[in-house]
DNA sequence: ATAGCAAACATTATCGTTAATGTCAAGCAT
DNA sequence: ATGCTTGACATTAACGATAATGTTTGCTAT
């Protein structure tokens, strides 16, 4: 276009005569401009090429129209579509998505300062965060949504499954299908909707007189689910219930590599119901819920706390129903 | 902290009688510092809750350390497992990763406007640029490279698999389990590595001469998997090569429905071998490749270039070696 | 004693955009 | 004609950090 040199407000204003203030506010449509002269600023702005330098304009306004998304794992299913919901709506409102990921160590205070530093007008997380954490966006006032791992210990907008329905459902399907020795495998019980879900099931089995064994409870922490697996199938178990579809899946897998017929000799439930968008090759007994109205409400608290429609310590922590999805693991 | 305003380089100047400049080049540990002073500057920075603003930062070094990544859809497993490789390799080299993604439009200049006007430093691309987005990018000397999706005929960098060699592989194997009658399922002829992978089928059915069946080739573009299925079951077809893993689960699911035995009665064969960090319950045949080897390349290219080591019309096409892994489903 | 120099910090200008005021001429009512 | 409004643009001052220069003090060498 113009020879390497990016275009900025001042080489339109030069070449029209004007100040940077008035291109500056034609081009954003401003009613102290006249008709003729926008008109003519639109025209130049495209002829020469002019891209808006959002870091200036971020600067000045104090807002970057950027909205961090926190993860541990990108490699989630569950995660993905849900963070693909998240950034279309983010994208219409014209807002960006910042990734943050790949913390194994939990969301901590230093983290959070690589966030902070780069102005994002709010964090939506998948990943629990500290309480210093908690405490210096307080600070800032920076809005924080927790999604998908309501911790009502938190003071934080949480947006989650109703992950005891969910446990009590899967364990009903299970047990419909004639299980009798019912195992679990979780995630490490620090994370508030692991043991929900286990609570799920244990309140089933107790309605449905079935026994809970309480060995059978695993919560990776680091094993393989191979490990945890094979102690199971040496336990008789003849149903596991699985944190997530991930989960279930390699449990699937090694069901089968072990002759261990799936759902006759083993039942396997597992949760999320990734397979609307992840075509598997076997279907899942598994845990669905809305995830359009779970980003939209996401979506909501966050921009109502951004547009500070909604006071910063108002905090909400919304429950959404499940229901369950019959599959062949069952 | 200090009651709700953030803290800035010159709060703490102001603290310890300095100017911002002096704070400034002490946390940047510059050499016209006193050693005494940087340690004052640097404890007082910490007792205030100073976070830096990388957007004033930005502004001023006229490079804002973030690299965009551009996607056309988020869900899809290849593209999580590389966008979280090059989003822990950035991170580790000090740049943040912005995502950009759901164009089914294809990477226009609209969106490239989008892009460039949050002045990221590079752009690392899933989807084909358009030549004009090229031209722009030139002008502005923005580096990008291309990934997965080798296209010779744009000035780009690519990265990419060697895709050619794949289809011969995958073909091979397919025959060598006794497949006479093989299909294609790709994605969108214009799509350049869709047409390298059939390519490199043909050439290996010709050098076994194996009929190749032209109406077996099908070009995914919005019509369904399930309909392409069962087209090619009433032809007899008893093998299938799916463009990409993805695609092969869901034909397998497909021929589980009707039940067809694989791969006894239908041999299938993907491409990426998603299955290292998604459990399936299936081994799927399909071709591997040095991702880690691939994500290195492609930053290492991008940040030659963003750091000028390597002037910006210097473009590389690396094509990378594959290798199959045999599965189940031959 | 004084030029010369370096260490350590201060001043000033700048990145590109935007908010808050200022200015000025045309148009209107009294 | 005078004052007042208002439409349309200009001026000035931020936003926070950093690069390019300045300034001061103390010390060394001659």
């Amino acid at each position: 276009m113009n020879g390497g040199k990016t275009v900025r407000l001042i080489d339109i204003a030069n070449r029209l005569g004007l100040t940077v203030n008035t291109v500056s506010r034609a081009l954003r449509d401003k009613s102290d401009i006249g008709a003729e002269t926008k008109e003519r600023v639109r025209n130049t702005a495209r002829e020469m090429g002019y891209i808006p330098n959002s870091i200036a304009s971020s600067l000045r306004k104090g807002s970057s129209k950027t909205i961090a998304i926190v993860f541990d794992n990108l490699v989630n299913p569950y995660f993905m579509i849900m963070a693909d919901k998240i950034h279309s709506r983010l994208d219409a409102r014209g807002y960006a998505s910042m990734i943050f990921a790949g913390y194994e160590g939990g969301f901590t205070t230093e983290i959070l300062g690589q966030i902070l530093s780069r102005k994002v007008d709010g964090i939506i997380t998948f990943l629990e965060p500290d309480l210093d954490v908690l405490r210096i966006l307080s600070t800032n006032q920076i809005p924080i949504v927790l999604l998908g791992r309501k911790n009502t210990t938190l003071e934080v907008d949480s947006v989650a499954t109703d992950d005891f329905k969910g446990g009590y459902l899967i364990t009903e399907a299970m047990i419909a299908s004639g299980a009798k020795k019912i195992a679990y495998i979780g995630v490490p019980s620090t994370v508030e909707c692991s043991v929900r879900r286990l609570n799920g099931m244990t309140k089933c089995l107790k309605d449905h007189q079935v026994p809970f064994y309480s060995e059978l409870s695993h919560f990776v922490n680091g094993e393989s689910i191979e490990q945890i697996f094979h102690k199971l199938k040496d336990s008789q178990t003849d149903a596991i219930f699985c944190f997530n579809d991930m989960i279930a899946l390699e449990v699937y897998r090694f069901a089968a590599e072990s002759g261990l017929k799936v759902p006759s000799e083993l039942k396997i439930g597992g949760f999320d119901d990734i397979q609307t968008e992840f075509k598997m090759p076997i279907k899942l007994t598994t845990i669905a819920s809305d995830r359009d109205e779970i980003v939209d409400t996401t979506i909501r608290l966050m921009l109502d706390k951004v547009r500070q429609k909604t006071p910063y310590d108002d905090y909400q922590y919304v429950d959404f129903d499940v229901r369950i999805v019959y599959g062949d693991t069952t």
